[in-house]
DNA sequence: GTAACTCATTACCTGAGCTAAAGAAAAGCC
DNA sequence: GGCTTTTCTTTAGCTCAGGTAATGAGTTAC
């Protein structure tokens, strides 16, 4: 069956800047906002390694993007408090994923590295998406997953900005 | 910029039925992945009753969807299990916004159905996500948010399997 | 050189999910 | 018809990831 076309075209949204949507975003908004939070109940019994939660592994993404970064800065790219983040960058070491220095120009921050652990542990994470992936393939038709692909980037930039 | 053109289109994706996953797929699903966790962290702020959990929410428009239900039902809808259903129905009872009768046929079972206040809740909450779908309007061009568009639906369907 | 600010941390709390076990009702089986 | 087994809900107790408030160390500004 046709999603997009149950409504029409690339309406009448946005026409005299924000805040003016319709009814018709609300009801794509609606069925994100529903979608994304059981999604993410689904997804957090896709970790890889048990004893790593999903906020711990969006932290090793992160650093796998951005190199290293401190306590502070990974707190608020991940939009959770510098407590929290504490608390996921302790444990992170503890498992061998991430290595503390002190930062060198200020001695009161630290600066988070991932380890060559974290790497070969992505790769297996990896390996366990896929699986997820295959029986997510099979449920979809190839129109379905395009769109998918197509709006994940913008899912990323949502939640990233 | 655009993004699906980044990569070759509609590729050569699932060529022998599922399992054999490509590395663009994988890419693909990493950033969902990331991108849901962390929409849904900031989703769970976006709260219009702040004695409101995301699942109650959640629980809400499966209810206003589908009429009435039994917690078994509704645990099995929303990939909880029923310790979890029974706790999160009893607060909603006690906020007035569901109400619990015996079951016609079975004893043992009971039916939920929501209550007008859960309707005008509803209808409070679409206005709250107003406000967040103008903001989010602001920082998406037409194209990203057609995406977006398109694969709710998808997202729905994948939450809901 | 001291006051104010910032980063990380510690201590404690909350909230939402889970499992295991119990209680009530229904269904199946002599 | 009475017994066992199964199914639905609930209770009790646990865990874990997050948050706030307060602390300590280091830096910046005056």
């Amino acid at each position: 069956m046709s999603y997009a076309n149950d409504m029409p075209e690339t309406s009448e949204r946005r026409t005299g800047g924000a805040g003016d949507g319709n009814e018709l975003d609300m009801a794509a908004v609606n069925a994100l906002r529903t979608a994304v939070m059981r999604l993410s109940r689904r997804l957090k019994h896709q970790r890889v390694d048990e004893s790593l939660s999903p906020t711990e592994m969006s932290v090793l993404g992160t650093l796998a993007r951005c190199g290293s970064a401190t306590p502070g800065e990974l707190a608020r790219k991940e939009h959770v408090q510098p407590p929290s983040m504490t608390r996921i960058v302790a444990m992170l070491e503890a498992k061998g994923l991430v290595r503390l220095e002190p930062h060198p120009d200020d001695r009161r921050q630290k600066t988070v590295t991932q380890t060559e652990r974290a790497e070969s542990m992505l790769a297996a994470s990896r390996e366990k998406r896929n699986a997820w992936l295959a029986e997510l393939a099979g449920r979809l038709d190839d129109d379905e997953w395009e769109r998918l692909r197509a709006a994940a980037p913008v899912l990323e930039k949502l939640a990233h900005s």
